[in-house]
RNA sequence: GGAGAGGUACCGAAGCGGCCAAACGGGACUGACUGUAAAUCAGUUGGCGCUCGCCUUCGGAGGUUCGAAUCCUCCCCUCUCCA
């Protein structure tokens, strides 16, 4: 739709009135509103930058918000600079994290970087974004230069980042090279000549050190444009990998549809909105009726987005299979067998499903565990083993045991 | 440079000579309940020997003691105040 935008005349005022609209869901904050407003009305693409950090190679859902509403503006005709910050990844950004996060080494980076632009394009347009490197403009840079750039920006201004701050006070460790990314990325925008810089609500600070950077070098200030920060599946603490609360959308169908299923019923709304084109006066729909089923939409929506229909559909149709039905999956990894004759506890360990003795004793004694739908109680005795049998420990983990013959 | 506070298991945080494998909370796991891997409730949560036992663990290295996460020495790291 969007490549046919050139061909009809539309006016300048009415268009930018849409794209604004359209632009606003699920944004957490536009600063300003009047200044996109403005640009957009300008009639010309606008250059819409995003830093991408790239000491994370494995993108979850929490990342696609903001890359989703990259890909918006990219559908509205405008012009998509993905940057990989890989010089400011070799300092370390302190956002989010509350901790120093340490600092990655060139090659990390660099297979990072490649993980990431491999990653991106699963919500990107290739043919529209354009990649970068901050490392282009800030390597070369001298010390004269970077203490012209640091003289833009005061300590009181710098403590007044929420993070910043609240680290000071508690006693907490603040370092000094943690003060140059938001320079860094500020001067990321500068060399760019950014017209929009897209970022969650996390970057707040740095977006807006961005715009105040931009003045000082003579450049009439991007407009930010923030995105909510989304929770995990545990529904309270923002999505991240090192919690284990995340949806990486690498992961095979059936998980991500199981992840998703996890999720609280409450955070079924906010994921629709900003995972989703799913019109909200569907969304309204579908959250008045069962719970389950909204979430089960959601998660199909999706999976589909990552791995197509049928693999959608078919994850759908094996969680109904597996939870609702407590039916077998259909596929299930198999184990060999070389002995017939094992111990419940050995089983357990022989299929990999616990990590030590004392582990498998307690899965067995809580219940956790059965062998063809009967479940096991007694860890010591042996138990007959039966070639084709399947093994389940807990709700979702099963194993077909093949034994050898011999 | 000086003075003081602190570094405990996945995370937060108690403990300050034996009753400590280490309270409590979170997380994770298991069960019950749910035609949701939601919510709620209960239990489990270092390793090895099937409830007594043995081994490894409380920033690091030594030492005191019958016995140390707990006391001493040196070192590393963080914070505060002073210079």
């Amino acid at each position: 739709m969007s490549h046919l935008r050139g061909l009809c005349y539309t006016p300048p005022m009415r268009l930018a009135d849409e794209q604004l609209a359209a632009l606003k869901r699920g944004t957490a904050a536009i600063t300003t509103m009047e200044d996109l407003a403005r640009k957009l009305a300008l009639g010309r693409p606008l250059r819409v930058k995003l830093g991408l950090d790239p000491s994370a190679p494995d993108i979850h859902l929490g990342h696609t918000v903001v890359l989703r509403k990259l890909r918006q503006f990219q559908d509205l005709g405008h012009e998509v600079v993905a940057l990989i910050g890989d010089f400011t990844g070799r300092i370390g950004d302190p956002s989010g994290k509350s901790e120093t996060r340490r600092q990655l080494t060139e090659e990390e980076v660099e297979a990072n970087a490649a993980t990431y632009r491999q990653q991106i394009f699963k919500i990107l347009d290739p043919e529209r974004t354009k990649i970068d490197f901050n490392s282009r403009w800030l390597a070369p840079l001298n010390f004269a230069e970077v203490c012209e750039l640091a003289s833009k920006v005061t300590l009181a201004r710098m403590l007044e980042r929420d993070d910043f701050a609240t680290r000071f006070r508690e006693n907490r460790p603040v370092h000094l090279h943690e003060f140059f990314y938001a320079l860094m990325q500020g001067y990321d925008s500068v060399a760019l000549r950014a017209d929009v810089e897209l970022g969650g609500t996390d970057q707040t600070f740095n977006l807006m050190m961005a715009r105040e950077i931009q003045r000082d070098y003579g450049q009439e200030p991007e407009v930010a444009v923030i995105t909510p920060l989304l929770e995990g599946t545990d529904g309270v603490q923002k999505m991240s990998k090192s919690l284990g609360n995340y949806i990486g959308i690498d992961e095979p169908p059936a998980t991500m549809f199981g992840k998703v299923m996890s999720i609280p019923d409450s955070m079924i709304g906010r994921y629709f909105e900003v995972l989703t084109t799913v019109p909200l006066p569907r969304v309204e729909e579908l959250l008045a009726g069962n719970p389950r089923d909204a979430k089960a939409a959601l998660a199909q929506t999706i999976v589909t987005d990552y791995h197509g229909d049928a693999a959608a559909q078919a994850a759908a149709d094996e969680f109904a299979r597996v939870f609702s039905r407590r039916e077998l999956p259909t596929d299930m990894p198999e184990v060999l067998l070389t002995k017939s004759g094992l111990s419940s506890v050995d089983l357990v360990l022989a299929c990999g499903m616990a990590a030590s003795r004392g582990e498998a004793r307690r899965l067995i004694q809580q219940g956790g565990v059965s062998l063809d739908g009967e479940r096991l109680t007694d860890p010591i005795g042996d138990v007959a083993l039966r070639d084709g049998a399947v093994l389940q420990v807990g709700p979702r983990r099963f194993a077909r045991l093949r034994v050898a013959r011999g």
